[in-house]
DNA sequence: CGATAAACGAGACGGTACGTCCCGTCTTTGC
DNA sequence: GCAAAGACGGGACGTACCGTCTCGTTTATCG
């Protein structure tokens, strides 16, 4: 339901496809069964060979289905990879998340203390990138990401663009809590975007170098300088 | 001087060596002419048809160059192109930055407005990330690197350390300054490696994902909301 | 009317088919449409790409025919072929004898000259291996027959036997004619089927292996030879 | 040493071959326990599933070489099978033949009656169709031949050409007798490669066609009627 | 005449083999 | 004894077809 290449023309299914020599499959015909396990197959694979040594034919073998069939519906590999992980990731994230009471897809919790709020998505961050099972296959598509354009927009558009949103939208509700109480929350002038980056910058910046471990303690002192600068409080006058 | 992997033991040299089978080669018999013609070759191809279809045959084949003689002196396609890029890439980068005026690999430069010197030089890094000479093979070696650990940890030694620890000298000298006029310019418990990254993490995560283009604007309110903070400062009581 | 394998079980028709699991398609309903289409694409591919790249695939395609049309009715390629030959290349063979003057499917003239009958026959043979048109499809089937024994036996009894029986009533006749004018044309023993392989196996054997051009001339002297003899004629005592 | 196509230009080994795509591999170098390993696993799954299924990858796992291996000598399977046919089937043909007391490679037998010699080796090649070992892979090999002109003519010169050429000999020889007792076996004008095709064309008709078993009887038969022709001797005046 | 069952077009599917590319090792032949 | 050249065993690539198996869609008798 959410692969990510050959979507039908989404309408007018029967029209004109004789001069068309791109050979678009009929993915109305298209066999679920064989989906799943391909999924299943890829992130099982990657899980215990690694990405690197994860082939084509290997997920073929493993999910029993002709090599073709993958050819068919993805245009490569890693497109595999990044479909199987949205859709089955998707799921133990989520439950473990609502585990935790009703976590990050759930949105940023709003308890007024912006800080305290910050400190725990991003503790929550530092756990999830973390987990020994999420690591490699976030490594891998991410570096492939890296390299090929067109991968890396999907890998963005669907893993990552809705975890970032979260914040512009907490960041957004401290800017607009000026109204209420008289006193805002973050500059009156924030571009969310931006601030986002110096958040999750840093995070991002050391575990893909991998210059230090990521510790709560380091999610911490991120969001504090962060919130009230590198520079030292002027003294008043 | 500079190849990353099988250095020589670098002690006990007139050793029996003929009879150990881990064969480890005699790097003062090393053609000097075949390391030049490989980094060349491995450059140049990197820039003609990408990383992913630069293989270890065609970089020997453009260098007229046996397979073993690459094999015989780098472990990997990637280590070869690092050596490549520090040894040849080094050369531009600095003629440039001397050209500009002592910059970077000289140190960034202490006018004593911490701000302007950061803008300064979040703005070189913007342009030089976007010199399309150097935005490709950086990619590539950045995406292996974060797959490869040990060639990550090869390429933020040589490449990316050199550069981020002028940031550190900086930030110290800044938190140092205290001293001399009472006023120091930032926090004085800051720790410069996280100071760093709220600076350049930003940059780097804007560059990876594609979400946005790199700008000097950009480069600009990266380092006004570091060093001020995302937070409005708090009126008085 | 005259496809090679599933024919109806042609006794008890009505009887309880539905259960069987082997399928025997009913032929009564066949589409006369399809058969043509595919015997003309399959004709035509031969001639274009030559039978090797020949394939289902292509004939369906190219006949506008769902693959099971074929495997429904046909049990190979090679079938198909042998059909759409039979059929098709009946028609232009048979008005092109007829042009001649009644020829071959009319039977071998018979002008009471033995030889010169021969010859004539011999020569249309030629030139009808000679024919482009006829050359490559008729090889294909050839082969196919060489190393499949089931085809090859199709190949005989539909392309083959109908000519090769010519021959024999030729030759039968010349042996009756001992009792006409006291002189027989041929050895009074004479075996019809071993006398034709002395006529027709030197053409084929020149025809297979392209050791030597086939021409008239060539045709001419077998049948001299065969008629009288490697052997000279032994002088009388 | 025999093998079919990729020649060193014989001559001017290192001459400019940089500008030649072609890519011909260097045949010193060529590793002989391949090129056996390669013949005896042709053979042997030729012998055991039929030419049909015999396929480069199954040589190629069997003889436990890369398929490249095979890719680098030889342009095609059957091209495999022929020159494994040749040099590992010549010794066992030999070999036999010698026990046989110096049969065909050595020459026809000439004992001065040509009808005897001529059946005596009629005999024989129908004894060598007739085993059942030699049987498939030669009429795949002769089949290949027949739609594949450049692999006929190999198969032609390295395999049919040396045993008709014994013909040709024989024939000439009786042709030559008449010098000596002034009775020519043959007719004095007679061209031997038609004279051959007489002898051996009909054998080889019903042998690829199995029209009718191959016995002693036919050779026999054939000769008879070849020698003395089917036209029944005129009665002298 | 409308029900119904078979043939039909289309083409996805599990497979096999293709012929190519490259890997990393090994061997040969100079220099 | 390093270097060039490149053959080798091996593994994966992406493609082409195989023959089987659904899918709706005609089509053509039969109830």
């Amino acid at each position: 339901m959410a692969d990510s290449v050959p979507n039908v023309p989404s309408g007018a299914p029967g029209s004109s496809r004789a001069l068309d020599s791109s050979r678009v499959p009929d993915s109305s015909r298209r066999s679920e069964r064989s989906r799943r396990a391909i999924h299943d197959a890829a992130l099982a694979l990657v899980g215990e060979v690694g990405y690197a040594k994860t082939t084509v034919e290997g997920i073929a073998a493993r999910a029993g289905v002709g090599k073709q069939t993958i050819y068919r519906w993805w245009p490569s590999r890693a497109a595999v990879l990044l479909d199987a992980f949205v859709e089955r990731g998707d799921r133990p994230a989520r439950s473990a998340g609502e585990a935790e009471g009703g976590s990050e897809p759930a949105g940023i919790p709003d308890t007024g203390d912006l800080e305290a709020d910050l400190k725990l998505v991003l503790r929550a961050t530092v756990d999830q990138i973390n987990d020994p099972v999420f690591e490699m296959p976030t490594r891998a598509l991410a570096a492939e990401g890296i390299v090929n354009a067109e991968l890396g927009a999907e890998f963005v558009r669907r893993l990552l663009e809705p975890q970032l949103h979260l914040y512009v939208d907490r960041l957004r509700a401290a800017a607009s809590r000026t109204d209420t109480d008289g006193v805002a929350a973050v500059r009156p002038d924030l571009d969310p975007r931006i601030a986002l980056e110096l958040l999750v910058g840093p995070l991002a910046h050391r575990w893909l170098l991998r210059t230090a471990p990521l510790t709560h303690a380091y999610a911490d002192t991120v969001v504090e300088y962060a919130l009230y600068g590198l520079a030292r409080p002027r003294p008043r006058p």
